[in-house]
DNA sequence: GATGAATGAGAGTTCATTCAT
DNA sequence: AATGAATGAACTCTCATTCAT
């Protein structure tokens, strides 16, 4: 496996790039050429390693949920309380938002019509992570730790109120720390907003 | 001002078909010929109402918002018990969800990057809804129906709790009726999920 | 139908270019805007009335060899005896050849494999060629005209007889007015050239 | 002169592989990688040989009209009767079609513009190899083998009489005999068909 | 006002060729 | 000598926009 002087593989050099200019101009606003130069090469050299315009763009897809996703189960600790569980859950979500900002506005929110086959797979995406959030929620609710409400809206709830800090965090750069940001937020979601 | 056989302005039946386009197709995968068609006129002519894809685009989107903004407002009762009012909230943007799934797809998620000038325009419209939301959650706590959280969160707590409804409303058709849920995520964000 | 001042069709003043270029410098040398500007049109204007490239050849090569049955039929005289046809035919061929240089080039020359479906139509053409002119060498067997040759063979060697002249007479432009060609030819197919 | 274990120059392997892979493919669909891995060797080491795809062309089309002719002449009989010494160009001619097809597809009928330059040199071979058929008719003329006939036109009458056999030789698989067929062949040409 | 034929800038992609290893 | 990763010129095709009718 060769790799640059910085021990990166191309394809990864390339996926970086293409972060980068997805993200800040959109799919449809990035031109190949684009890519290649923020990457440092030649515009023929990216069809060495993706063979088209949106193959490269599921792969850096696939790779960034990846690494949320990554972010996200090793951060996961079953055997906090689930308050505990929860709130290392929303630290994770927002310091991968913060510190994967071009990421970040992909994943939670490019759901411009690229592709229909791509358009699928999003929402696959988006279907499992809600799944996962639910099982969670509905082991929490067997053990006592949660009232016996509808763990579909539960999850649902706790990932829009993930999505929806992407905003504040990102476009106004938010100084509250990740971890504390995580602690009121849970908390909200679990006492609510009422008196 | 010349108005057709059915009583809409040609610029309203243009808007109508972009609605139509654009939000099934994405922006960039609209062509102009196919909102001409679908509006059952000449490609030229849009040209005559508006000067471009984008100018169209963005009054399409302006009206878009201005027909949610009514929707919300006209809903909004104000000498209501917060409780009551929230649930008016939820029900009128889960209504207008369902009775305007082409428009709601692009209003609460294509935020692709289109344009510069657009995307700030669209940061700005999610601003002030956020405001005003939060105008509403600071009115509740002066007078005691909430408890003293942070009113800019407690804004965003709501606002995802809309979005995020989004996706299962539209893409799978859930038979709930839009009061119900209303009452049900209501009382989520108002007690929380936890015992 | 729309004409243009000299009353051609659009779609015939790109054809009549297609035929210039493509036959002067092969297909895959020609560039689609070279037919354009040789057609004294926008580059765009092509795909108005041609998918492709590949169609536009396959319409071009159509059209040609359309003209060039119309020519060889309307030029048949079954009625007359057999050397007389047969010299009509040469001639017919011989002064096509002669008027159409460019066409001529591509219908019997231009073998490049450019396309695996192309390829196939035009061996069928040529498989049609070589039996219609079976068949009037059958026909003059039977009335005694000819000797009880091999009547594919015949059909072959009357092909090649054809083909063979075309760069004589395209390349070094031969003086030789075609009808006196053509009873030349005729008779060295019909006496052979032994003694 | 390095030869490898099969006793071949490695640029005569090139141009084996390059004859396989030009005459299935033709020139324009035909990569140079195709080639190098036809040969069983790397890109790069096809450019220590030959100058470019072009002069790789040129290389094997004059190594395969070199072993063309090289048959044709050693076939050759200058003695025998003209009739004879007839069968034995056009055996060798259908053998050699039989025995390369890829080879005689575009050895005969490969006119496709590459190139200009190649084109002229293609037209030169073309008519050497006519004047060298008609050097031989005019001996045969003069010897009181064949009638006074145009030795121009007879030349080009064989001429084609070869190459309009390649089709159904090469394509339909004919059964027939090489030798047979160019007595038949011959036959036709010295008798004619007609009465 | 209404139209749609015409346009050409611009984008994705290919592939002969180079050159560092 | 041999290689194949890298390159970028070149090419096809799309589609927003114009403008003569």
């Amino acid at each position: 496996m060769r790799r640059n002087v910085r021990g990166l593989r191309k394809s990864d050099v390339i996926i970086d790039a293409a972060v980068q200019v997805f993200s800040s101009k959109g799919y449809h606003n990035t031109r190949m050429e684009e890519i290649a130069i923020a990457a440092g090469i030649g515009k023929g050299t990216i069809y060495e390693y993706f063979e088209s315009k949106l193959q490269l763009f599921q792969a850096m897809m696939e790779r960034s949920l990846q690494a949320y996703y990554n972010k996200m189960e090793t951060t996961d600790r079953q055997q906090l309380p689930f308050r505990d569980r929860l709130c290392h859950l929303f630290e994770a979500h927002f310091s991968f938002s913060r510190e994967n900002k071009d990421l970040a506005r992909i994943i939670y929110w490019d759901t411009d019509v690229i592709d229909e086959e791509l358009k699928e797979w999003g929402l696959a995406m988006r279907k499992d992570k809600e799944e996962r959030l639910r099982a969670i929620i509905d082991e929490a609710i067997n053990r006592g730790e949660l009232r016996q409400v509808d763990s579909r809206l539960a999850s649902l709830l706790v990932m829009g109120s993930m999505e929806v800090m992407y905003m504040p965090i990102i476009l106004e750069d938010w100084e509250v720390p990740a971890y504390d940001l995580a602690v009121e937020v849970a908390d909200l979601v679990l006492r609510g907003i009422g008196v």
